[in-house]
DNA sequence: CATGAATGAGCCTTCATTCAT
DNA sequence: AATGAATGAAGGCTCATTCAT
């Protein structure tokens, strides 16, 4: 049995590189063939149809941002504001994963309910990740619930809020924000 | 002199309708042109082509969600406290502007480095706001900083975030979060 | 309102033009634009898709056989044999209409439903109208149901079956054949 | 020496299946592939291309149509009419050979002269012999002719015309022609 | 102001064919 | 004898754009 020689792994990055760049209508299969240096219709042999591969672009981007993430911050251990702070500081270096998929993945769920509940599933993940966290490191119910909308809110919001911080650094506005959730 | 039948106005409308819903690729001269029970030849009396169309959103949007917001909270006047209460009040109830056509602009902008341009402008001009009123209510200058830039993600995230928040609802979420940033 | 510029009608006809030569694998959007001279493009404004056209193609058809074969044979009058020789005459002379498309629209309800439920409709049609001029001309019920069916068939196998008469013309042949139904 | 997996005659028959069911356009390598649980490149191994395999499809259907319907009738023995009774009752009962493959390679001879050749060789072997038969029988030379082409197209023409008829069942109007070639 | 009609580029998908293993 | 993978030519459909009226 032949390796494959353009294997669906690499279609499947490709297809997320195209998704960051330029939304899911940037996902064409033409164009992806094209960076990959294949001919489009070798395509079809991996998979059925456009739909199939963003399927299957979805499935990967999933169980990488939640167990992934998870994995990365436990690993190490120590307690719950350790865990924490290693979580934002990964976070602050953009190691945690491509914020850019989720921001493209973010708005595509807008305009698509499948998209949108996958999307739901993977925020509950996380935000009862981050819940637990915070919980565990003493905080009430309340605060536990507004520090990680907050947590969350922020990650995304500094990939997403252009404004221009002066004498501020964006990592230094992040960090800054981070430290006012630990108080 | 016939008074315009569908005045460029009515495009522009019916344009930032399509972006809040599907996206730059969902502003077609065609389903605009249905929306308004026109033909879509029509189209090009008002505008030389598609792109002079989505300029022209977005300097509608722009001066809408930058001179408008701010007028709104500074009518009624008060100190920055009572300002800032207004602001996040309208921010809660949604009132300010429609937070749809803002996450349109902002997914957009990561494709686009002229619409990029523009978000930048306005989202300093807000995040300017911000801050001028947490300075104002005595806070330094790094939690003024860190408390406008959570504010801002905060708004937005709310819109972004699809967790389930189990006992809390969305809207008390948002309040506890902002609460935060008042204390 | 400006004439069209190619007309449905013209579509139409192109189109079985086409499927009396091919099939209906052989009406492709394409051809019948070059042969039209008219780009592809243009199909869309007439007709929602292919499958659209195909329907009003079998419209056309159905009702040019079974009105206008009988409105051909009506018209004239005489006795019920004065008809059937008026109709077999037009047979032989392939007035009546382009047994070839007959013969391509058969061949397709071979693997349509839909197209064998129309042409179930339109045989029926014509033998009924066979039926009652064999019975008008004094025949049986089972007289005149195997004529009718033998006159049918043979209009149809005429064109179908490619047998070499040796000294017979097909013309002569089937002369031959009506007339043993008349006897 | 390894025994053909699948032999040359498995695609052939799985073509004249797929001939029948869908006319020629059917006959796609892919599908027979599949039909036949074989992956679409071994085809090449037996056939150098669509073409060839095409040809041999219509080799194997013109000695079956053509020497075995003779061999079947002519076995037994008995005078003209009793052969031409078994012939017709073998018809009537769809034993002699698949009429829709005969029915499929018609349509095709429309489109494509090579295949119209064969069908015409074809015919007229079919039609000599049932000419002979008639003439054996005692017909005159213009009667054997035209009962010849009448019991040829009625025998189609069942297959092909879809008139509803009435009281009278498909077979009953099948066996109802015959008996009039008989008289 | 606007319509009806048409163009043409771009994208998705299918399928015969090829080729290395 | 056959498979997995890929190519490339069609062909269907959408949509921005154009143009005569």
């Amino acid at each position: 049995m032949a390796v494959a020689r353009t294997p669906r792994a690499a279609w499947i990055e490709a297809g997320l590189r195209a998704l960051s760049a330029g939304g899911p209508d940037a996902v064409r299969v033409e164009s992806l063939a094209q960076a990959l240096g294949v001919s489009k219709g070798g395509f079809y042999w991996h998979f059925g149809d456009r739909a199939a591969l963003l399927t299957e672009m979805l499935d990967a981007w999933e169980s990488e941002v939640t167990a992934e993430v998870i994995r990365r911050t436990e690993s190490g251990g120590g307690d719950a504001r350790t865990r924490l702070r290693r979580l934002f500081g990964t976070a602050v270096e953009g190691l945690v994963t491509d914020v850019t998929t989720d921001l493209a993945i973010r708005d595509w769920a807008r305009r698509d309910e499948a998209v949108a509940e996958r999307l739901r599933r993977t925020d509950t993940t996380r935000m009862d990740y981050l819940r637990s966290l915070f919980l565990e490191a003493g905080a009430g119910a309340d605060e536990a619930e507004a520090r990680s909308m907050i947590a969350f809110s922020v990650w995304i919001g500094d990939h997403l809020i252009r404004a221009d911080h002066g004498p501020h650094s964006r990592a230094r506005v992040l960090q800054l924000a981070f430290q006012q959730l630990m108080r």
